[in-house]
DNA sequence: AATAAAATTTAGACTAGCCTAAATTTTATT
DNA sequence: AATAAAATTTAGGCTAGTCTAAATTTTATT
């Protein structure tokens, strides 16, 4: 059995290593789940023994196939039930992820199988992250970084790099949300930030930081 | 804050004390739960300790008002959930008791009070059970045992005593649901066993043990 | 290459919950 | 009322997961 404490640090090592580097250190892990590197260190030598991860002492950590297939499967029922209490509880874009946290760790295959109909099955949820499918496959983002883009690029926002609640709530606030229509119209030479025009209607200055973590494509 | 074995030791005193006498013995709550003795003397220590419940050595134990409380919070999002399983997810009644278990201790109030809205506040749950409102009242349940009437009585079915599948599972197959029309044709004298007439339809046989599980308010 | 700094692991201890076995208290029976 | 049986509690130990402090290993800097 996968204990709730043992899918979290799976889901902590698989996120960790998602973009960046191919291994995971013990205090990135610490780190991200806020506890201390010497009850990280305790933890990997259980998931190594049950071969939920590769681990030489001192040497970082990566997941196995079957330590993979659990983290995708949390993130999996993560990302369908935001999509569910975005959808059908009226629940806002920054309110679900603590709610989510508790709710990925029922277990019921035909729960989340229900939930997946129930929404006719999703490809992204709230914030644009994809959600696997039931064997683990994701749906790669071809999406970047609006920093990446010049004046004049007609995008769309697809999703977004930090998913804190004062972030998405300043997007609200901009009238930025997913879906949206974003061309630039200036990038300011003194601090890069962006004046943009959003939905062909509202101009709207935003700052380096703000784009670096809005994500999009080319319409 | 309130652990999910907290809860469900309380639940479990709540629930032994419900219908029958005003104080709990250790052993039927070990037998409850499915732990030992001993266990569960430490924990009555611990609850004692946080005021949840009246413990006095070997005297058995009941609810303080504030151990009341998270019982009923407890019970009001089982049947919540059950009934959200019922109504939205095809659930069957009889597969809902296991994931209603775990969803129970989902800790938001937000969470909970979107899922009585969605489910536009219902008053019972998919078995038949009321739902205590928020502040843990409970409508009262009038209803009595099919075994307590008699020959020629109308009566509508409004629950069950017995929650296990198989007998769910059995009262499925027999036609018989929630909201049906029973009348008693005949009581057979050899085995008190009961001839009934379903919606107007329908007669079945069912044994005594079957009638004492059905619960009826005359129409 | 040697050493200092940083990262990681180990040692030893703690808590929540559980267990078995032994001790104690209550209840039932003679 | 005395004793046997049943119920309950205590004592002592176990596991999962956490922690601090100390030891070890790796990495960075001189």
């Amino acid at each position: 059995m996968n204990s709730h404490t043992e899918e979290n640090y799976l889901k902590a090592i698989y996120k960790l290593i998602e973009h960046d580097t191919d291994v995971v250190t013990t205090n990135a892990i610490a780190d991200k789940i806020k506890t201390k590197a010497a009850s990280v260190s305790d933890m990997l030598k259980k998931l190594a023994d049950k071969k939920l991860i590769n681990y030489q002492k001192y040497q970082g950590v990566s997941l196995t196939p079957k330590g993979q297939k659990v983290a995708l499967n949390i993130i999996r029922k993560h990302r369908l039930w935001e999509m569910f209490l975005v959808e059908k509880l009226d629940f806002k874009w920054d309110e679900v992820h603590d709610v989510a946290e508790q709710l990925e760790h029922i277990h019921s295959d035909k729960l989340i199988a229900e939930i997946d109909k129930f929404l006719n099955y999703p490809k992204v949820d709230p914030h644009g992250d994809p959600i696997p499918d039931v064997n683990g496959k994701l749906q790669l983002q071809k999406s970047k970084s609006l920093s990446n883009f010049s004046t004049g690029d007609i995008l769309v926002i697809t999703g977004v790099v930090d998913h804190s609640p004062a972030f998405l709530r300043y997007l609200d606030k901009s009238g930025l949300a997913l879906g949206f229509e974003i061309k630039i119209k200036e990038i300011i030479e003194f601090d890069k930030s962006l004046q943009i025009m959003i939905n062909k209607k509202n101009t709207l200055f935003i700052s380096l930081e703000v784009a670096k973590n809005i994500l999009v494509i080319t319409k």
